[in-house]
RNA sequence: GGCGCUAUGGUGCAAAGGUUAGCACGUGGCCCUUUCAAGGCCAAAAUGCGGGUUCGAUUCCCGCUAGCGCUACCA
């Protein structure tokens, strides 16, 4: 057993990703998706999963918003082999880190009023500035060179970018990068104390290689707006003395618009997706596809998309968030899915309706799968199962009015349903050809098309224009229930 | 403004110098059919522009343009 150096392509076992996204609430398509490819990565090469929240900035330090996240990770179906951890529960070491780095030179103290840098106009005080090129916006303040009594308590901590050198690091999708140091501003690590605070806080630049170096991270899987900002921090591992992981910056998911996806396009969050009723595994492999493929697969169960998954099918340009592409892979997944692996789906869809009856997972649990299987291939999502489909799971049900308006006109059909519930109640062998004969012969004797009668009496015991084919579903509903539903509709006709 | 990244039909992806530029979503049509889906078949629809390199560029290089990202004592 070779050891393979690539571990980008072939990485041998201890490979050790995490997500690790801000608490806002809700998980965001966006980090869904980079939360998705760490996990396919990790599950891939049978790695490490760690869950982080970076919870530094202290507006949004509330539990109620890290739920929101984990809730939206369950559904997805996106487990952790480590965490979470609180960013916010490990300053200290981040500022130890800071200050060890200031006190080996490194780093230095500033005391620079933070406005100075505010905005874009910010300050040039580097020797080549006087020449005409211009206004640089990279900042290296007179603090660089050293300022005394300066300390944690009365400065912020800047890092000593190495001047006239240049800064790499590889990215698993982008390819080898490289920048000159004259380009990367001598960022802060720790911010200077605010009144009434003893110390001050580490950036997120500081807090993010401290945790990762510290928690062994292989590969940082992210989206690819860090991209810019990565420099600073493969300096900062070295300067911390570690070696700078293998970087993947996965390409950013846009609205229609190809803005960048935000609420003003409509629903950003999976728990909103989760409501609406799709399917995770559904939603997964739909996310997947989106900035990553292997050759023109499509339609992958997720097992199959761990075994395929790589870094270098991952895309670099950003994608549109489709819509109407999610809503095709959900319809193959409530089509194709194994009839047990979606009755549970469909039992909690009914239970959020009210609709649910124990004995569909006991006695009836036959009646029940195969009524599913019969509901599938004309369902889009979930909701579809307690709405359009109801009147096979309730007794309670209305009739359509545009059902009723297209297939309840002719004037016949009152007397005519009244004949067919009797020849439905008739019935000796309830089975499906027996059902089509009372029919035909009823529409026979009437001297008018069978289709007149069959989709009359589709709205009479669905209440919908659109079901699953006439016959079968006599037999799934019963024959009494479809008896008492055509005489019920017999009156509803008369009355109207 | 600076730095960077990207650029194949409306959308998501293929084609790692040579294909009639492929697949899927969506769109239109046809078939199937008791409704509507699903499914099958067909169609319209793309290499941003300009230069190179090469016998040959979607593919490699340069410029332009456009889009996006970063440019905080936010994360």
């Amino acid at each position: 057993m070779t050891t393979s150096t690539n571990t980008s392509e072939n990485p041998s076992g201890k490979i050790r990703v995490r997500f690790a996204p801000s608490p806002t609430g809700y998980l965001h398509v966006g980090g869904a998706r980079t939360a998705l490819f760490n996990w396919l990565f990790a599950r891939r090469f049978g790695g490490t999963m760690i869950l982080r929240i970076e919870d530094t900035d202290i507006e949004r330090n509330r539990p109620e918003l890290v739920e929101g996240i984990l809730d939206g990770l369950r559904w997805l179906g996106v487990d952790w082999d480590e965490g979470p951890y609180f960013q916010s529960q490990r300053l200290d070491l981040h500022r130890a880190a800071a200050e060890k780095l200031a006190a080996s030179g490194a780093a230095y103290f500033c005391d620079c009023p933070p406005e100075k840098y505010a905005g874009g106009d910010a300050v040039e005080e580097t020797e080549d500035a006087k020449k005409e090129a211009g206004p640089r916006r990279v900042t290296r303040c007179a603090c660089r060179g050293g300022k005394p009594g300066l300390s944690t308590q009365n400065a912020a901590i800047r890092f000593r970018v190495p001047q006239g050198t240049t800064t790499k690091f590889e990215d698993a999708v982008f390819g080898p990068r490289e920048v000159a140091n004259e380009e990367i501003e001598d960022f802060v690590l720790l911010r200077s104390p605010k009144d009434g605070q003893a110390q001050g806080a580490p950036t997120y630049q500081l807090s993010v290689v401290v945790d990762d170096i510290d928690m062994r991270v292989t590969h940082v899987i992210r989206g690819s707006d860090h991209i810019s900002n990565t420099p600073k921090q493969a300096l900062l591992y070295r300067a911390l003395g570690a070696t700078p992981p293998i970087f993947a910056h996965v390409p950013l998911i846009l609205g229609p618009d190809r803005t960048r996806l935000s609420k003003r396009h409509g629903a950003t969050s999976v728990g909103s997706y989760r409501d609406e009723g799709f399917l995770p595994e559904a939603f997964r492999n739909f996310l997947a596809l989106l900035g990553w493929s292997v050759g023109d697969a499509e339609f992958m169960r997720t097992s199959e998309i761990i075994s395929l998954f790589s870094l270098e099918g991952v895309s670099r340009t950003n994608g549109v968030f489709d819509r109407p592409k999610l809503e095709w892979y959900n319809v193959q997944y409530l089509q194709k899915l194994p009839i047990d692996e979606l009755v549970p789906f469909i039992q909690g869809e009914l239970e959020r309706s009210k609709l649910w009856q124990p004995e569909w997972a006991g006695e009836k649990r036959e009646w029940f799968s195969k009524t599913v299987d019969l509901l599938r291939p004309r369902t889009r999502l979930l909701p579809d199962f307690s709405t359009w489909a109801r009147a096979f799971f309730s007794d309670t049900f209305e009739y359509d009015p545009q059902a009723r308006e297209k297939f309840w006109k002719d004037e016949r059909l009152g007397p005519m349903l009244g004949k067919l519930a009797d020849a439905v109640a008739a019935i000796t062998d309830w089975n499906h050809d027996a059902c089509d004969h009372a029919l035909r012969e009823l529409a026979a004797a009437e001297g008018v098309k069978a289709g007149l009668l069959i989709n009359a009496t589709r709205v009479a015991i669905v209440g919908q224009a659109v079901a699953p084919p006439l016959f079968d579903t006599m037999l799934v509903l019963g024959q009494e229930r479809v008896v008492r539903r055509l005489r019920s509709a017999v009156d509803a006709l008369s009355t109207h």
